[in-house]
DNA sequence: CGCACTTTTGAACAGAATCAAGTTTTGTGG
DNA sequence: CCACAAAACTTGATTCTGTTCAAAAGTGCG
């Protein structure tokens, strides 16, 4: 257990972005025998299929989760139906970091497409980081910013017009498509236009005119799930009032 | 340093007031000498006046703070220069966790009124919660909580209407005091209107009409910054719609 | 005591919501 | 693989909530 297992370099980062753990492990870098004792921690978990939950609002938490693949929505329901999106969530990303405080999920988690996560015990994890500074270190790096991405959410809703928040989502998703290898310029959409509206509190035909408002003024090309982006420059502008929202700010 | 220290158990419960950690070792209470080894790492701060700033977005990030005295807002400016309040705090509970992540504080902290603060230093704190689980326990809980609360104003600033705002944060104010041992029904609003406007996503001449209306209608009594709840009832019924948004919504 | 800031209130305006209809896409079962 | 039903999307017309602009009254600090 306190044997440094002999793997190369080349193994721990495959390990590390196997077990989609590069929230967790990679910014810095852990040794391999602490590389290897969060890894015995994690326990791979089966794929969720479309629609599948990966947690309910009101459930115990006893994990956090991190994407391997696929993409997620975590949201609250009102007591009449109505569901708000609190955040989109996709590979490399960790989950569930709300139901800590008080021992139980506070928001639903949903897959949005065929996906794969890894389930991390959160009391192992809470042990193993007392042993492994570096560990305690990115985790709480992890949850601040959850915090920090959180408060560009309300500077967006609290202060942007439709189409801005739009742009900064846009802006949002295609750099951190672009952070994991993706194209920044084209994607797919994963949600639909009622859940991008829960999320920037907004109606779904108010983002549907709105895309194809950027659309005729040459600014993306989408045609249903698809999106190229054709002038970031022009949705930089749009949003850039708000110096804060640009990064940190969607989820 | 391993020593207990011989205090009461009153002592104790005094030290941790005083020293206002009520939210970091309160809950579920250290073990006397765990206390006193918290309370070496805290520094006490000298007061601030209203206006102060307690410390500036960008600024290097090197403690905490928990509010003793007094009552703060955390504000994120535009490059026009409006700001955005993203929350205000009062006796007991912490600033400055939104800053772990980039080393850097996202947000001003001002004070709105002559207030106190301590001081810990964030290192300190990371190092002494390895060798106390309890302590390393509730730092993990109050993060959460804060993440959790900051899904409570998404929830309000995406998809509550403006009367539905005011009421929730009038309810969440009185909720507060109310666990510090003031009254529920009557307190001052520390801050302007056209600060509660910000934090809501309100204008200021939307508060106060609705203010005014709430007061036409019974609901509350208002006279400047002094606020009497009458009806909290109805003020409850116009949130109600969502459920989660009651209890942990503001900060 | 006066000046600056805050608050209130009114009137006109604008942006997004709502209502509604039609179209396209997607998923399912035969 | 196709047909059909359900879900998602687009677009237009209308309504309504909250903003903006404006002016006056109140409050408090120096």
């Amino acid at each position: 257990m306190s044997t440094v297992i002999p793997i190369s370099s080349h193994h721990l980062r495959a390990a590390c972005s196997d077990c989609s753990l590069q929230e967790l492990c990679l910014p810095a870098g852990l040794a391999p025998d602490e590389m290897h004792r969060l890894d015995e921690i994690v326990n791979r978990k089966r794929p969720l299929k479309r629609g599948d939950y990966l947690y309910r609002a009101g459930g115990a938490l006893q994990s956090l989760y991190a994407v391997r693949t696929g993409f997620f929505k975590s949201c609250v329901m009102h007591d009449d139906g109505r569901e708000q999106v609190a955040g989109f969530h996709m590979a490399g990303e960790m989950l569930g970091m709300d139901g800590i405080g008080s021992g139980k999920h506070m928001c639903d988690a949903v897959s949005l497409e065929d996906s794969e996560v890894c389930e991390i015990p959160f009391n192992d994890l809470e042990t193993l980081s007392r042993h492994i500074p570096t560990l305690q270190q990115h985790f709480h790096r992890i949850m601040s910013r959850e915090i920090a991405r959180d408060y560009g959410v309300m500077l967006l809703l609290g202060s942007m017009r439709a189409e801005e928040r739009l742009a900064a989502f846009l802006l949002n998703l295609s750099q951190r498509f672009a952070a994991r290898g993706y194209s920044s310029k084209s994607f797919l959409l994963r949600m639909t236009r009622n859940e991008i509206g829960s999320y920037l509190g907004l109606k779904l035909e108010t983002i549907s005119r709105a895309l194809s408002h950027f659309q005729t003024e040459g600014i993306i090309a989408v045609q249903n799930k698809s999106v190229e982006i054709l002038d970031a420059g022009r949705l930089r502008a749009m949003v850039s009032q708000c110096s804060v929202a640009t990064a940190p700010m969607a989820r």
